[in-house]
DNA sequence: AGCAGTATTGTACTGATGGGCAGGGATGGC
DNA sequence: GCCATCCCTGCCCATCAGTACAATACTGCT
């Protein structure tokens, strides 16, 4: 069983040869020149055009699992939908690694589980109850401040939110203020991938 | 480690105890006096409140697999938001079922691989992915610029797609410039949700 | 009357963003 | 060789975004 690290350049993780004595690092060129059906392939996440590539060798056969050094929900369900089977931080012990391939190989999924609520709670809404989500997220908010979100939200400036609402900039400024620290969101391009994920009315 | 088989009252599956000798079936009371950690519980979805059971033994650190006469892909998302581990046929062949059970003793998830591309598919869409849609709007730009559209995407900040790229950040500034005038958007909330396949103009 | 919450606006500051101007290096077609 | 395109970078500047530190006014509730 074929153990492959497609990694940039210098990364090598001693752990990785930990887990897997035969495994080999070698480059996103050579992975789609070696990977077939049935290895096992490790792709980080830092690499360019990460999804391409694990999508053309899961689509060969080959079990694929990406690792990152900064696991986010969203990069999780980017791999699972490119076609791997399981997500990891690069810097897992070598104990998790043997357990992700035990598992991948046996049909299954892996996904830390710090994750997978994340993960579930996004896919479920998608599936089940996507409409009342943009509610859930927009309820805490006063009537003026979701009107800032929504206007925010389609991409306006807080100079045509202004002209908009006809108040002054800093007053949206100040709404923006409040729904930031609401909804735990650091700036406008996170509230937008939050607001994102409704459809819009 | 016990196998519990949770049911309404006589659906006795057979294959269940050729998967596992010491299988016990059990009513959902009995379950919930008896389960406990590390135990495997396998839970028919035609029983009453069978997400609340489920809920309830995970949490308590079980491993909890349910088990349906219809699978479907919502289904499967509820139960893994339940808490949930694994999701497959009630009529599953012995060895499917041993295979359910290994993968998910080591913190896997299993999902029937029909259902994975639905269940994940849904997802991403709704966390602002949508890869193929991107695909037609990103068929413009060179590589690099791409590259530099998709970290931007996910709410990365110059500096932060500098870094990823390993390029100064003025250099993410040039690209981001083609980027803008070749979509048409005049900034990166635009381009975010543009990507996003959002009705902006 | 007093308090809490909301809405509004001001000044001022820091950091992020977008772009103009000006290059250098690599590649590939003609 | 020439030219086009792409990739990379420097300096500089105008604008925008977010926030700290304020103030004023209205509303509902106690």
């Amino acid at each position: 069983m074929t153990q492959l690290f497609v990694c940039q350049g210098r990364d090598e993780i001693p752990r990785w040869r930990a887990a897997f004595a035969e495994a080999r690092l070698v480059t996103p060129q050579q992975a789609r020149a070696q990977a077939g059906h049935g290895d096992s392939v490790w792709v980080m996440s830092n690499i360019e055009e990460w999804q391409g590539l694990v999508t053309l060798l899961a689509g060969r056969g080959a079990i694929v699992n990406v690792l990152s050094y900064a696991p986010t929900s969203l990069q999780a369900l980017q791999a699972l939908n490119a076609g791997a089977r399981g997500y990891a931080h690069a810097l897992s012990p070598a104990e998790l690694l043997t357990q992700v391939d035990l598992v991948t190989h046996h049909q299954g999924i892996w996904v830390p589980t710090e994750l997978m609520a994340q993960v579930m709670g996004g896919a479920y809404r998608a599936l089940g109850g996507g409409a009342q989500q943009q509610d859930e997220a927009l309820s805490g908010l006063t009537d003026r401040e979701r009107a800032v979100a929504l206007a925010v939200a389609e991409g306006q400036s807080n100079k045509e939110v202004a002209r908009r609402l006809e108040i002054t900039e800093r007053t949206v400024k100040a709404h923006l203020g409040a729904i930031f620290r609401k909804l735990g969101v650091r700036d406008r391009l996170q509230l937008i991938l939050r607001l994102a994920q409704r459809e819009v009315v």
